[in-house]
DNA sequence: TGCTCCTGCAA
DNA sequence: TATTGCAGGAGCA
């Protein structure tokens, strides 16, 4: 038997999942230790096989030069994964195992002509791998197995996990396409799709023999890119059939070479290892060995009366760590514990809250004061996922504040990237864990949350409970090795959390009655406009169909179709309509009726139908981890685009009001930006402008169109103010063309006078564009990280947006943490400051506070320090505050 | 019911 | 060929 292992695969993944492991010399080895430890748990799980491990070589392959973008968005090795490779290669040469590396060619085509090789000649063969890519090979001698999931693939597991058997694999990775390698499918079919296109047809020949008889748009999908299958084909299927210079009698391992190895686990620091050599395996470890498989189920149980909890007690008072993981029911935000599950490093146990366990006197009441004074005891740490409704729940049914740690938050502080529970379990140790969404399963068989099992339940959240224990020291250490992020989540994220579950229960209140007149106002004259639009047509059609809408316009009004969508469609968006206005009646009325419909939709209807019964007011989710540069995000109703432009939109804002006797308080920041602009790059030109406390896109207009500040008209200053927004945006001459309607001369002028006029602002967007490409992210001012793996993508369009993304971020993400101190900093002061109210919008620039009429002046005042007290910039940083009893009013 | 597409609202 | 979001309705499986 061969056991073949894909080296390269486990190196990636042992360097993820390991700590960062340094030698004595300061040299890293997680990865390193990471392969030992699966290379010696192969040996012993396949004692009598000969394992031969396979690398990448260096370089170039095939692949890369069939397909420019192979891998393309995957980042460079990291230095200290590059700096392994050397060492892990002597160790594993010392340690006897033969070792293969082919240039021109990846490790799976070395892996798969050995394996091909071998079950020609009789034996069973075993691949461990991380990827799936392999599976095309898998047959009833060859399966692949992953030591660290610790699953096995033979041809019923691939049937079963994709859909189909191992010889359509490489039909469907061909229209399914592989993100990791960066190659692309076919658009629109995706894993099921093509699992069931497979499944009746046997192959993608077959299909395209078959157009006719599949689905209109996968047949039209195919159709469109069947030049690029058989590259595709290519890029998928591996190879099996390379000259290989080895025999299978020279894959033998060979002696361990025991003096080179106590040399190289001495230089690594591999302390268990050398004594285990030297035969003194009592001397113990000086590092130690972390789980790499799957955290075993804990120990521990179901706790539901006040007898079991005082049993438990001191095991709990005496733990350092406490990890929690809970399920909620009820209305957001007032919601109930349905369970909690603690885990401590000896057990996790679970609090059925909304069941029939329970004891007399023990309910959710009676756990949250329990756990009240263990959440407060001084040294302990307290994590858990979702923390921000967890702290709601202890306000709403425990009356109390909590503010612990959040492995989820942790790791959006480490790359502003929003990563589960189940993300991070599976990218460290490569094991499932599961979901409440597996609990509930899908489809019609799907299960409501209240019948779930309880001993599911409990010991989903046991496990979970569990995970996040096992996660929050990795976290922690990641921060702590990163001072920056141990700051950004320490004294901006996580104190956050509390403010917004403060501002998400206190809500807002609408004038519900004042939407309802105006959605009546609305569908009156949406039916009169449909009435002329369906005359002006001379048809009838769905108004709110753009399909229908293209039918009309181009079809039967014959009118000429300028722009397409994404997927070919003719479009009907808003700026082609406005075009073809001038031809004829009906593109007007669309855009007047589309724009009410919006309003009534979005806004008038959907509004008033979400405010709380409980509390009268409107109580929206603010999102703290569901960006890529730090804003927030709100949801539910997203009360981050509330119209304005529009003078009808506007309406929507008066209905945005205080409560009888309150008044609203509205501040927001001005020109935050672009005054980051000026103070990141220092540009002397910005700065001044700024620094005069002048209208900073009349300055411009001035500077670039070389005329006193006093002359500067209208259009001048409306060409200056969207130069200004396009350059946060990383705009192109061509986009300012089509924005401001000039010629791309006009516009190339423009940029080029703006650059001659503020150099400095070149000079750094230059900079950032080189940065992300070296460093692969860009940073905020406090630190917070912004990934940019596409500026090193081979697709100029694919690498110039990423490269757009990078200059935004860093101003779009700074503005966001000095809204985020802002906030904190408030929250606290208004708590002094009020008895009644407190923040209840945030609107990426703008805060809204409501309170009591006679506080106003106060509570401007107060708000108005916070926010420019969140940042000491080169410019000064300007805040416009109003007070009034809508939001309308209010704004300045 | 769940997914994708198109459209459009905000900063 | 401008950044970041959320969400509606249509259309389809």
């Amino acid at each position: 038997m061969f056991v073949l292992v894909d080296g390269s695969s486990y190196l990636y993944r042992a360097y993820h999942a390991m700590p960062p492991l340094l030698s004595p010399q300061g040299q890293a080895t997680g990865a390193i230790r990471g392969v030992l430890n699966m290379l010696q748990k192969l040996g012993s799980d396949y004692a009598q096989a000969d394992i031969v491990v396979v690398f990448d070589a260096p370089g170039q392959t095939f692949r890369d030069e069939l397909y420019a973008d192979y891998k393309a968005h995957r980042p460079a090795m990291p230095e200290d994964l590059r700096s392994q490779i050397a060492p892990l290669d002597d160790l594993l040469r010392a340690e006897g195992y033969p070792l293969l590396r082919l240039t021109g060619v990846e490790a799976d085509d070395v892996i798969a002509s050995l394996a091909r090789r071998a079950a020609a000649a009789g034996h069973q063969v075993v691949i461990a791998t991380g990827d799936k890519d392999l599976a095309q090979l898998v047959d009833d001698q060859i399966e692949l197995i992953d030591t660290m999931k610790g699953r096995r693939l033979d041809v019923a597991a691939v049937q079963e996990k994709f859909g189909v058997p191992p010889a359509a694999m490489v039909d469907y990775l061909t229209l399914v396409g592989d993100s990791v390698d960066n190659i692309p499918g076919i658009p629109g079919i995706g894993a099921k799709t093509a699992a069931r296109l497979l499944d009746e047809y046997g192959s993608i020949d077959a299909m395209l023999q078959h157009l006719d008889a599949l689905p209109a748009r996968h047949a039209a999908s195919l159709r469109a890119h069947s030049e690029r299958l058989p590259l595709l084909r290519q890029l998928i299927r591996v190879r099996d059939d390379l000259p290989l210079d080895v025999e299978l009698a020279d894959l033998r391992r060979a002696p361990r070479d025991q003096v080179a190895l106590a040399q190289i686990y001495a230089t690594l620091g591999f302390r268990g290892e050398l004594s285990k050599l030297k035969g003194k395996s009592d001397e113990p470890a000086l590092i130690a060995t972390p789980t790499v498989s799957m955290p075993s189920p804990p120990a521990g149980g179901l706790v539901s009366d006040i007898e079991a909890w005082q049993t438990l007690l001191p095991s709990l008072q005496a733990a350092p760590i406490l990890a929690f993981s809970f399920l909620a029911y009820g209305e957001h935000p007032f919601m109930h514990l349905q369970g909690l599950a603690l885990a401590t490093d000896a057990a996790a146990y679970y609090f059925p809250c909304a069941t029939d366990l329970l004891a007399p006197g023990w309910d959710e009441a009676q756990l949250l004061a329990c756990l009240q004074p263990l959440w407060a005891a001084t040294g302990k740490i307290i994590v858990g996922e979702q923390s921000k409704l967890f702290s709601q729940i202890a306000m709403e049914q425990g009356g109390y504040e909590f503010c612990g740690d959040d492995i989820e938050l942790m790791a959006y502080s480490l790359e502003t990237r929003a990563a589960t529970l189940a993300e991070q379990v599976e990218r460290r140790w490569q094991v499932a864990v599961p979901t409440l969404a597996d609990l509930l399963g899908q489809g019609r068989g799907r299960r409501t949350q209240e019948s779930l099992d309880n001993d599911a339940l409990a010991n989903l959240l046991r496990q979970r409970a569990h995970c996040i224990l096992g996660l929050y020291p990795l976290l922690r250490q990641e921060l702590d090795a990163a001072i920056e992020r141990a700051r950004l989540y320490d004294q901006i994220d996580r104190p956050l959390t509390t403010v917004l579950a403060r501002m998400e229960r206190r809500g807002v209140f609408i004038d519900a009655g004042a939407l309802a007149r105006q959605s009546q106002e609305l569908r009156g004259r949406m039916e009169a406009l449909q009435a002329q639009a369906q005359q002006v047509a001379g048809m009838a059609f769905n108004l709110d169909s753009p399909k229908q809408l293209a039918q009309v316009l181009y079809d039967h009004l014959q009118l000429t179709a300028t722009t397409k969508t994404a997927t070919g469609q003719r479009s009907t968006a808003e700026d082609v309509l406005e075009a073809l206005s001038e031809q004829h009646a009906l593109p007007g009325l669309i855009l007047e009726y589309r724009s009410l419909a919006k309003l009534c939709s979005n806004y008038t209807d959907k509004l008033p139908a979400l405010v709380s019964a409980r509390s009268g007011r409107l109580h929206t989710l603010y999102n703290a981890m569901g960006t890529s540069t730090g804003r927030l995000s709100s949801s539910e109703p997203n009360l981050q685009n509330i119209p304005i432009r529009s003078t009808e939109g506007r309406r929507i804002r008066d209905a945005f009001v205080a409560a009888p006797g309150c008044v609203l308080v509205a501040a927001d920041y001005s020109q935050i930006e672009l005054r980051l602009m000026a103070h990141l790059s220092g540009d002397a030109g910005l700065l001044a402008a700024f620094a005069a406390h002048q209208d900073v896109h009349s300055l411009t207009a001035a500077e670039i169109f070389a005329v006193p500040l006093a002359t500067v008209d209208a259009g001048q200053r409306r060409a200056a103010k969207a130069i200004n927004f396009g350059l946060i945006y990383g705009m192109s001459a061509f986009g300012l063309a089509r924005q401001l309607g000039l010629t791309r001369q006009q516009a190339d002028a423009y940029v080029q006078r703006y650059f001659e006029r503020y150099p400095g602002v070149r000079d750094y967007m230059q900079k950032v564009r080189e940065r992300a490409k070296e460093q692969g992210f860009v940073e905020t001012l406090w630190g917070r990280r912004i990934m940019t793996p596409d500026v090193r993508s081979g697709r100029p369009a694919l690498r110039a947006a990423a490269e757009r993304a990078a200059i935004n971020a860093p101003l779009q993400g700074s503005a966001a943490d000095i809204m985020r101190r802002a906030m904190i900093m408030i929250e606290s002061e208004l708590n002094d400051l009020l008895d009644a109210g407190g923040m209840v919008m945030q609107v990426h620039d703008e805060l809204i506070i409501e309170c009591p009429v006679a506080r106003g002046d106060d509570v401007r005042a107060c708000v108005v320090r916070g926010m420019q007290a969140a940042a000491t910039l080169r410019v000064p940083l300007e805040v416009s505050c109003a007070i009034g009893s809508a939001w309308s009013e209010a704004h300045a």
